[in-house]
DNA sequence: ATAAAAATCGACCCTAGGGTCAAATTATTA
DNA sequence: TAATAATTTGACCCTAGGGTCGATTTTTAT
């Protein structure tokens, strides 16, 4: 049929993008539970039932793996930055959600934030880096909102981050899909000691 | 002198043991900061003005390094965890005092808390996560007993604990001895978080 | 000064694992 | 059902880096 003369090499992109995106997302976290150098390539085919050939068809190297992988959950992070808050909630309350939404995307959808930056090199570490310094300038200013408002206590806004990003990422290091902590009860949880942490 | 032949022998074992320890402590801050696999045996040789060879003459191989500076900062925190609590301090101010001392260990006194346990094998590994475990549960306990004296509030102990140590842990990673942020600050803006977060 | 012990080194070996490539296999299209 | 394009593979190459060893250099004891 005439159509497929046009729709079909959509339809070949998509296929090879989402596969492409499967390698990521399977090494990703494999990356999180294992470590980037304790992951193989022939560890990542094999889980994807592929060869590990195969995944230089969907890959540079290794190392754009990685890339991808941070690339991957900074922009989950970015799309739950993306929102802004309605005009009657405080700024604490804007950061509470922000913050359980994060913490859903590490316990409930599969997002592996990686620690492994060093591994990467030159321009693709830069770029990381910035992405990552990008949120958290983001988050310091919620925080600065938060102050502004009076619904946040004082302090340095930095130091405020890093604590609780710091909870974040440590839970991404232990937190287990087959555990019996509920992720949404870590999400209660955190938020909570968010909020009485460095509520007004 | 009749003298030497008895205190020599600890003389040279001392000796021993402190470049040890110097080998152990200044690969243990290279892996914190460049990452375990990132860190090669020459590039730990180099900065002691050393050869690989020579490195293992002190050590059995680099899993053993490893696994050194991880038990080495156990150990302090285990120092720590030693004393007992006044005996009219709430149980909220003992674990202040703890996790401030822990903060210490860390910006001060070049203890770095490791995250490669999986480059750890068998019995090794094994050994790692009893430590950290065991630490864990200590501090568990201290939070219970800040919930039973009423200083701390109610809630899963075990999730208070992983909040402000994955704090802890965060920090570790990202203190610069060299920048603006002085350790002494960040102890008490730290503290100041964990206290508001969990007080009762 | 000299022997013995301690510490360090240069040169080498060896393997895990990242990466390549031409050939085979599997869809697609006409 | 041939021709073409998309996937996947087996076999192979290559290097970084961990680890070893006998030979030196340095230290200590007598």
């Amino acid at each position: 049929m005439s159509q497929s003369a046009i729709k079909e090499p959509f339809d070949r992109e998509r296929q090879y993008r989402a596969k492409r995106q499967a390698v990521i997302l399977s090494a990703a976290s494999a990356f999180r539970r294992r470590g980037y150098h304790n992951t193989s390539m022939v560890d990542i085919a094999k889980t994807l039932g592929l060869t590990k050939a195969a995944l230089y068809y969907y890959v540079k190297n290794k190392e754009e793996i990685l890339f991808e992988s941070h690339i991957m959950a900074y922009d989950s992070m970015d799309e739950v930055l993306k929102q802004k808050h309605a005009g009657n909630q405080t700024g604490l309350e804007f950061l509470e959600k922000i913050f359980r939404e994060f913490v859903g995307l590490l316990t409930q959808s599969g997002v592996s934030l990686l620690t492994d930056v060093d591994s990467l090199s030159g321009e693709w570490q830069a770029d990381v880096l910035s992405r990552r310094n990008k949120i958290e300038r983001r988050v310091v200013r919620l925080v600065k909102d938060g102050q502004a408002d009076g619904s946040i206590r004082e302090g340095d806004a930095r130091l405020h981050v890093f604590f609780f990003m710091g909870a974040l990422n440590w839970l991404n290091a232990w937190f287990d899909t087959e555990g019996r902590l509920k992720g949404e009860d870590i999400a209660d949880h955190f938020v909570a000691q968010l909020r009485n942490g460095i509520k007004g």
